[in-house]
DNA sequence: AGTGCGATTGACT
DNA sequence: GTCAATCGCACTA
């Protein structure tokens, strides 16, 4: 397998006081950036290609009921790993976006695989080389990122962790939030236009190859 | 204690 | 393109 295109050497962890303030500019700084997996001893990296924001007061987060045992994770200061189980079956990546106590994050759907493709693939069943780590429930499979993650800070050194190289920033394209009912029409999801790994309907990715 | 519902995925037409 | 599996959790009583 060949991966050329993102740097994989000198990555280095996310400053949480260097992290946007709020959710909606967090989502968007986010793209382009890694996440790191250590598992075994091997580092699993993925280059973040698609993020969605839930935002303080927002109807369709999970924090807009409040505090619950949980989406607890999601009140802790930003730069922390929610991580939750979707439809039975599938766990999501997310990162907590605001103060103490707020209520909001940031959920990672799409990685472009950087690093420890082979054992992703295993992890995944040997999907579709592209369907490594696209989608919020495929990247977790990847990553072996479950409900033992929730909550770990994801500035800090340990198990996984959020990180940046050199590069320039990303000019993200937007659509509405994939999968919601409540508040379905806010222009809260941010993606790398072009990148095969960002999951979605065409109709959603514009600036993708071949979508007008 | 019972019920309804997903921040999805994979299989299938 | 459609569709059902699947189960933890929040909510009602």
């Amino acid at each position: 397998m060949t991966i050329a295109r993102t740097p994989q050497a000198r990555i280095r962890r996310l400053r949480r006081d260097a992290l946007p303030a709020d959710t909606e500019t967090l989502a968007r700084h986010l793209l382009g950036r890694f996440v790191v997996r250590t598992l075994d001893g091997e580092r699993l990296v993925g280059r973040i290609v698609e993020t969605e924001a839930y935002l303080p007061g927002d109807a369709a987060s999970h924090a807009f009921r409040g505090r619950t045992p949980r989406n607890g994770s999601m009140f802790l200061r930003r730069g922390h790993a929610y991580v939750y189980l979707a439809y039975g079956s599938a766990w999501m990546l997310n990162v907590s976006s605001e103060s103490a106590d707020v209520g909001a994050a940031v959920l990672i759907r799409a990685l472009e695989p950087v690093s420890g493709l082979a054992t992703m693939a295993r992890l995944r069943g040997d999907p579709p080389a592209r369907d490594l780590a696209r989608g919020p429930g495929r990247l977790a499979q990847a990553l072996a990122i479950d409900r033992a993650l929730d909550g770990l800070d994801l500035c800090a050194a340990g198990a996984i962790w959020l990180g940046e190289s050199d590069g320039a920033p990303v000019e993200p394209g937007v659509s509405v939030r994939i999968g919601i009912t409540r508040d379905a029409d806010r222009p809260l999801r941010y993606y790398v236009p072009g990148n095969r790994n960002v999951s979605g309907p065409a109709r959603l990715n514009r600036g993708m190859p071949g979508i007008a």
